[in-house]
DNA sequence: CTGTTAGCGCTTTCAT
DNA sequence: ATGAAAGCGCTAACAG
């Protein structure tokens, strides 16, 4: 068990340690012989390098971080784990380990958390996701000019790397949609938290209604938690109104969901009676009854992207930002007839 | 940008790297006065220590491994980021990060992800989930008595941490209920990989067959993959036997999810014609329709005790392996009456 | 081709 | 109360 250093393969051989490093690390200055040795030995003893010795001395940890926020005890997003595949195969490809860190959203522990890994060189660079307006963790990295990467954009002319799905786009194809077979007093539910994806799509759904000179009901757009809890209570609030919207466009799939059963609840059925439109498509969204008509992002891919960019950044490969804007893909089952 | 060092601190004020570095760590040895003057002066240079150069001294890196099994691209699983906000959380609280690796298991890559961890020293501990049966990993944790906690126990007496739901105890309560409603015929939908805690249930359910002396078929008993088209696969193929089961259990909420979906394409109703229970109670178990029956596990909680129990295990605060078996509760909802 | 020397930034005896 | 020196394990510049 007590590790095999290199001194220990030198002592061995009678070798310099620098002679045993450079024939590991397949230096062309080792001859055959010696290198073969090395090798052999290194192999019996089981040496492995120590892996913090190396970062402290290459003065960077070939690790990338990722700071995830939670919200409360009971955050399950099955959007989370396949961006993490993502970001973390990638990673693992490229010889690259990642570190997540989660804290609560936009508290003093997040600041910590950010000033942690990039004062402490804990990590060469880091992943963001969730942009907010005015987000202040963008602008902590940015006064540090540590690199990094987000999914989604930010206020701000600022110049950073980012990809994003765009959502501003793709709702205002959806609500041309809902418009284009009857609809006209379309409801958005938005989260309850300033996040930057949300005003894209907003932004969207405002200008479809006005190239059809449809008013926009303030009481329409409704902010709740991003869950299905958040989607019930918001449709909730939505029935209660004295005209009722007939399509509800949400933030997410789970806010779909949760919509769907306040209107069941009601006796009244999602894509007959009103429409219901998700976004993201995680795969039990065509497995629920009945189906979810939804936005898809290609999550996996995003954070492959992600992680390719913020690798490219570190290796100071890249010259200019990187900006990836993905078009999201309408998919019409059976909560929204489009 | 340039990190400020110790050694910049000491030469500002004349001081030696030590006094600095005693000062910093709050040793009693050290002058009020210069205390305060390292401290201020720290503040103001903004110092933050390398942790990296730290965790080298120090022998230890204070931060703990997970390594996930990835299903292909798209692995999405809501319990996972519950489990990981368990861990996660309290992990930061405890002062240690949390490194997290990817890959597809039962695999080279694999094996070579944990002897990274562990001979790299890249990691303090490592939690393990889904253990398998003659789990290769644990075997070479065991092994190399490297400190590792698993979230499911394992084959054979070996002496190491686990924390686990007690499925087997819960299948078999389940299925009595089953049984006692007037159901005969049970299936039980299994996942297409020795996971340990499938065989545990298997067990529990064939306490149950067996204690009211009703007869298993082996088709009632199918292997699928834990995720909705599996369930919809295992689902159809129970359907097509000569005499389809009455019930059927799941191994996770997804596979149910499924499976009722593969129900009402043959114009079946879950909870009706069919009973579908589920596993874990995901947050959307009780928003889609019908509303899943499941059992409960606590997952974030289980997550705080992986990690909790890890950390004392570094920390050598435990001197003997720490169990815990969780009774999972039985949720009833519509998608089977009990 | 191989070894000597220096150093990454920090902590920790051990003197003084 | 403070500092000098050593060392964590590795890599790299520079001699020879």
């Amino acid at each position: 068990m007590s590790a095999v250093r290199l001194r220990d393969i030198a002592e061995r051989l009678g070798l310099s340690v620098t002679t045993v490093s450079r024939a590991l690390a397949g230096y062309s200055d080792v001859a055959e012989q010696t290198r073969q040795l090395v090798l052999q030995t290194a192999q019996e003893m089981g040496y492995y390098p120590n892996l913090t010795a190396r970062h402290l001395q290459r003065q960077r940890t070939d690790t990338i971080g990722f700071v995830v926020d939670i919200f409360g005890p009971r955050f399950s997003d099955p959007l989370f784990s396949e961006l993490l595949a993502g970001i973390g195969n990638l990673a693992a490809r490229e010889g690259f380990d990642l570190l997540v860190a989660t804290t609560p959203p936009d508290t003093d522990d997040e600041v910590e958390a950010y000033r942690r890994l990039v004062r402490g060189r804990r990590v060469d660079g880091l992943i963001l996701v969730r942009t907010r307006v005015a987000d202040r963790r963008v602008q902590f990295l940015l006064e540090q000019q540590f690199p990094f990467v987000t999914f989604g954009r930010s206020t701000g002319a600022e110049r950073f790397s980012w990809v994003d799905v765009d959502g501003e786009r793709g709702v205002y194809e959806v609500v041309n949609r809902l418009i284009a077979v009857g609809h006209q007093r379309i409801a958005l539910l938005q989260p309850d938290l300033p996040i930057m994806f949300a005003r894209f799509r907003e932004r969207g759904y405002r200008a479809a209604m006005a190239h059809h000179d449809l008013p926009v009901n303030e009481s329409w757009i409704v902010h709740e938690a991003l869950t299905e809890d958040g989607g019930y209570r918001g449709m909730q609030r939505l029935l209660e109104l004295p005209s009722p919207p007939t399509a509800v466009l949400t933030n997410n799939d789970q806010m779909a969901i949760g919509a769907i059963r306040a209107l069941q609840e009601r006796g009244l059925r999602a894509g007959h009676d009103v429409a219901v439109v998700g976004f993201d498509d995680i795969p039990l969204a065509r497995h629920i009854h009945p189906a979810l008509t939804t936005l898809r992002q290609p999550i996996y891919q995003i954070g492959q992207h992600l992680c390719r960019t913020l690798i490219a950044l570190i290796r100071g490969e890249l010259d200019e930002p990187f900006h990836l804007l993905l078009q999201p893909e309408i998919v019409v089952r059976e909560s929204a007839r489009l």
